[in-house]
DNA sequence: TTATTATATTAGACTTTTCTAATATGTCAA
DNA sequence: TTGACATATTAGAAAAGTCTAATATAATAA
């Protein structure tokens, strides 16, 4: 049995973060597609735009996407290698 | 990016129940050791009994542990095949 | 400048989670 | 049976998470 649960900290926030649907589903849209803006995020998922922008919040707060501008809109990618590993452990390497 | 969120909802349950130290913890213990009783966990843990047992059943609840009594002490093992992937996703196969 | 679009932030109500302390249950040994 | 041990359950307070509605910011277009 591990010892130090410091050390666990950091990846539970990770699965913590990826445990709730819509930031499940936004992170594994994310590393099928590579990047979307908000708004495409919004229409598929149904939340409002504050939710999802909410949930983006705590995805980024996680080191799991990070955003860019582009004119008005912001896109988002996946930076974070162990969400990737968990996604595609989760789902394969071909994420439909 | 992916539509259905429902579909999502069990796996995102799983994520949920791993999202936290002691969890994570105890998950990954599991299935490096293969089983373990709850004063064991207790101890290596530095968590109280009753924390022990309310964090195993919330795994219990995930689908991710299951108990087995042997004389007076229970122990448990990891059943949940998703579980072990993510786990292995983030530790490699060798779980020290 | 003003208006519009895209996104973020805040506020508040509500729900869920987490922790500690106390109590309950189940098994074994004397 | 009683007592000891291992584990589970309950209760309640505090903290964290979630949702909706409203407001704020940032970029662009007219």
């Amino acid at each position: 049995m591990e010892m130090d649960l410091k050390d666990h900290e950091v990846t539970a926030e990770i699965l913590k973060a990826l445990g709730h649907p819509v930031r499940l589903c936004i992170t594994k849209g994310l590393i099928a597609n590579g990047r979307c803006n908000v708004s495409y995020m919004e229409e598929c998922l149904e939340v409002s735009q504050s939710g999802v922008s909410q949930h983006l919040s705590k995805l980024k707060n996680a080191g799991i996407v990070k955003g860019y501008r582009t004119g008005n809109e912001i896109y988002y990618e996946v930076i974070s290698k162990p969400a990737q590993n968990i996604i595609k452990a989760l789902y394969g390497e071909d994420l439909s």
